[in-house]
This record gives structure tokens, sequence and C-alpha cells, in this order.
DNA sequence: TTGTAAGCGTTATCAA
DNA sequence: TTGATAACGCTTACAA
């Protein structure tokens, strides 16, 4: 059914391994050949097998992201420089919804390069029958894995959103984020938050958004301010979480400082001033290439824990 | 490196074709020998290679999405939807966020049985030089293609929504969607809204949201209303829209009676109630997944457009 | 510069 | 009930 070399190499009445190194462009073939075969395949409409290549070579030139929650927009993002720096690099990427264990078993299979996978925790933990059978890079946070891993470092982000709110004259902090969850960076972004409040002696609340979605973010904002003022700065966990808090802004007195985690250019086209922190994700998603490809290519993991640097951005 | 049937077959002294038949738990293997070869798989770790396989069964057992704006809420929830209909039909469904023409070349290359697109209008639309070589289903608007589409019937969808306005007693409504695009939905969605109105020699007015993300909608709706009340009902394009309207509702006198494209869950979870007209999403993503099982079993596309009829939700 | 042939890991057909 | 073997489409020594 679909055009295979063998039919090209009959057209052209030379051998099938030609037509292999001639579409290859190897230095082995004549410019002439080259060009009439390149000419014919086109014209056949050649798809190559990918699986009959990667069968024999090793390589399927694909790489597996592994995002089980496609919902939240700092993340989409990310996936989508990711998906860019990849490409820049050769690969064609293809992402999983499924839970990440039966989605890297998938890519396995499949016999994919390499596997990204967005850290979220012991659920999101790849097993080592699979980790050492593929390289794998996770964007989480730090803890023991033995497979690399590229986060942000939230410590340092943290006292800078704190320090900055400080510096504004700001006495009280509030956090808004997801206080009850297994969502590991989740709970580095409220227990770093809290330790710095504590360090630099100021007021604080914390006020759970229920959840890592907009909607639960606003409804919580909204009993929130039933019963309290947002008096003074406030720290949200996420580009979501502000976005349900801003639902609200509008009912408080005036506009408090808000500062945001994740690094998107979505904020510069909210109306109203937010301040974020966090690294650019161009960066990570870069970092994360970066550290994908060299385990592929030298094939000698690193467990290392790679922590980047955040920027605060003022709006 | 990985292990294969050759090493399993060694290790439990039969035939390499032995195990392949065993682990399909093919009738053709006593149980006693069946057991004994699953136990080694298991415990070697095996990992079917699925490039071999494909190689020789021309199955691939793997599905392609495409999707390029993975950014609207209520596409999110469609996909998800359409990967667990995949699932129970034996397909691993993966995403690529590529361009549509790129993907699909790639996953024609990765010899995947089928592919589903988010068709959005020319842009988007797939040459036949691919399509036929591979099912493709197609969720959009209806337009002539040669391969099968689904969509709502935006028609009824219109009618519908306006219809329970006036019934309520509005007698103005306004559209507040992407005006200025190129994507068929949203101008389909448009037209249709104008129709109606003046079927029924109703007051409209059309309020541009500036594009389908949540930010432009609210900043489009925050100028809209500097000049402008919201005395009528309003019906929204996308469940994004709609949220963005929802920044500034607490702006307007009283909240006037919304009714928003999508029928999503996600709806159930707000405190204004947001009355929605669509189709159900599982019900979407069934319909998509039936038809591309189904061209891909019978081997024959059905140039077909299917509409799928919309629902009032009220809340 | 081009062609021959082995081999990648499976499945499936046929023979034992 | 099991085992040999050809074939899938391709890459890559190696031979011509």
């Amino acid at each position: 059914m679909a055009v295979t070399l063998k039919d090209i190499a009959r057209e052209c009445g030379v051998s099938y391994s030609t037509v292999s190194k001639a579409l290859k462009d190897s230095p082995l073939v004549t410019e002439a050949t080259k060009r009439k075969i390149k000419e014919k395949a086109e014209q056949m409409n050649y798809i190559p097998n990918n699986s009959a290549r990667s069968l024999v070579s090793n390589r399927s030139n694909t790489i597996g992201l592994i995002w089980p929650a496609v919902d939240r927009v700092a993340i989409t993002t990310l996936a989508s420089q990711i998906n860019q720096a990849l490409k820049k690099e050769g690969y064609f990427m293809v992402v999983s919804i499924e839970d990440p264990i039966t989605a890297a078993q998938k890519f396995l299979e499949l016999r994919f390069d390499g596997v990204i996978v967005f850290d979220e925790g012991e659920h999101t933990t790849l097993p080592t029958k699979i980790t050492k059978n593929i390289p794998v890079v996770a964007y989480g946070v730090e803890r023991e894995l033995d497979y690399p891993i590229i986060n942000v470092n939230h410590d340092l982000a943290m006292k800078q959103a704190i320090d900055a709110l400080i510096h504004k004259g700001y006495h009280q902090v509030d956090y808004f984020g997801d206080l009850h969850t297994n969502d590991i960076r989740q709970i580095v972004k409220k227990d770093t938050f809290i330790r710095h409040c504590k360090q630099r002696r100021i007021t604080y609340r914390m006020v759970d958004s229920g959840g890592l979605s907009e909607e639960s973010a606003s409804r919580a904002m909204k009993s929130f301010l039933a019963n309290h003022d947002l008096n003074g700065g406030v720290v949200c966990g996420s580009y979501d979480i502000t976005m349900g808090l801003l639902h609200h802004v509008k009912d408080t007195k005036q506009t408090p400082m808000i500062f945001s985690y994740d690094h998107i250019d979505q904020f510069n086209s909210i109306d109203t001033p937010i301040h974020s922190v966090g690294v650019p994700s161009h960066f990570i998603a870069q970092k994360l290439v970066d550290v994908l490809v060299d385990t592929i290519e030298t094939n000698k993991v690193n467990r290392s824990v790679i922590q980047l640097k955040p920027q605060i951005n003022y709006r």
C-alpha cells in the first residue's frame, strides 16, 4: 500500500540501498542520482516508515511528554516552549494525558528516545523499571529520584516576593494558594512562604484556594472576602489562582500589590498589574531539553537536581 | 539492551515463536508453558517492541490527536474524554501541539492508526496527500473535506439560546465573542447569531472579545462597559470568553442572563449561574472515536458531516 | 559510485 | 503442541 524504498528503486532503476542513501543525502551518491531519486520520492509521495527505521537504528527521534493535567495556563506555555526547543534539536514531541506510569510504559513500547514528566509528587514518580530503560527528565521539585530534575528555586522566589512586598511598605502579606494538596510543588510554595514570613517577623495569612483551578480559586476568594479585607500584599500560588482572585479584586477598597507565581507573558495582557516571580518558561523549557538530549546522547544519567534562579518581574 | 522474545525463549528453553504466541495468550500453547513464559517475561521486565510489531502487523494501536492550541478549557475537557473513549477501544492516544500538517506528517511516519484533528478552518485542513494514507476525522464545522467531520449544530444551538432569552422576557441580546477571526467555528457562531436575531426581529449588539482567551475577553468587556450597559441577555461564544466577562459582571447594575457556548462541567463550579448551550463533550468525544474506529476497521472513509444536536442547560 | 546482504524484533504460516 | 522460517521496511557494513 504505502510507497517503500523498493518502489522508488524500481522506478529509478537503482538498488534500494542507493535510494536509502540518497534520501538521507549521503555523500556516497552522485548529485545527479540523488536529485532524480528525491524527485521521484516526492512525486510518489514517499513516507518513511519510522517503525522500520527505529527497528534498525534504535532511534525514533520522538520524545514523549507526560502531562496528565492539561489544564493550567502556565504549564501550557511551558509545554509549547518545550515543543519548540525539541524541534530545534531534531525531535518530534508528543504528549500523553494519561497517568504517568501508563504513559511512560507506552512510550517505552513505542521506543521513544526520551520522556519529560511534569512531576507533582509521589503519584507522579516513575519506577526504576521504567527509568532504567529510557532517559527521563522531570520538571518538579527537589526530591530523591533516579533521574534528573529541573526545578525553580522556590525558596528564593518566595523570599524575593516577600522582600519586595516589605520593601513597598506592606506590613502584612497573604498567601493565596492550594493549601490542602499532595502536589509537592504547591506544598513547597506554601511552606517556604510561611518560613520566610516567620523569619521576617511579618504578619501573614494563609488563604486556601481549594484547588488549582481558576474556578475554585474564585469561589474561595469570594467567601474569604465576605469576612475579611485584602489590606496587605498578596502572593498567589499560580497564574490560574491569580485569575480567580482577580474576579473579586474590584470588591476590595483598593487593589493590593499582588505577586504571582509563574513567569509567563499572559500577565502582560491583563489590566490589573500583576507582578510575578518565577523563571521564564522558555528558560525552563530549554534546560529540560538540554538535559534530556544530553542524557540521550551521552547515554549516562546524572541524578542531579538543577535549581533555576527565579526573577522578579514588576508590571 | 532491552529484553527481546529471544532472550525469554533462551531462558525458558523454548523457541521464540512459542514465546510470541504465549504472550498473546494464543490457544496454541499449553497453559503450563504459557504460565512459565509469562512469569519469566514479567520477571525479566520484557517490554514489547512496538516498532517491530507495527512493521509486521501494520497496526500501532496508537491514535494521534492534532491540537495546536492547547489552551482552551472546553477543548481540554474534550481531549481528555477522547482519550478515555479511545482507551476503551484499545488505543493509546497521543497529542501533538504542532501545526496540523507537520503533526499529521509525523503521525504518518510513525505509522499511527488514525488521527483526530480539531478543525479551525482552512489553515487546519489536511491535504489529500495525507488523508488518503491514514484515517482522519475532524471536530469542526460543516464544509467540504475528504474526511468525516463531527460538529455541533450551531444553528440550532443559537436558536435555542436566543429563544430561551426571549422566553425569559429579554428584548435585547448581546453576542460576546471573537468577531474578527479565521476560526471557522467562531465565524459560524457569529453568523448564526445575527441571522436568528434578524429572524426574530430582536435588537442585538455584537461585542468583540478580541480573541478567544479569557484575558482578551476581559479587556474587551472592560472597555465595552466603559460606554455601555449590559441590560439585555447575553450569549458568549465560549467558556473562556464567558470567564473573561465574569471579571466585570459585578460592575453592572444586575447580572443579566448569560448563555455560554460549550457544555462542560466547569460551569457548575462557578457562583454566577451561567446557562449553557452545546453538546456534552463526552458525547462529542464518543462520536469522534466511533467514526474513527469505524473507518479504521472497515477501511472505508465516509465523507459525511455529522451534526450533533445541542441541548440547553439551565443553571 | 552503486549493489548485495545481514540483521533489527515481531508475527504468522507451515512443517514437525 | 511446538519449532523453523519468511516477511515487514529500513540501515549499514562490505563487496563489486
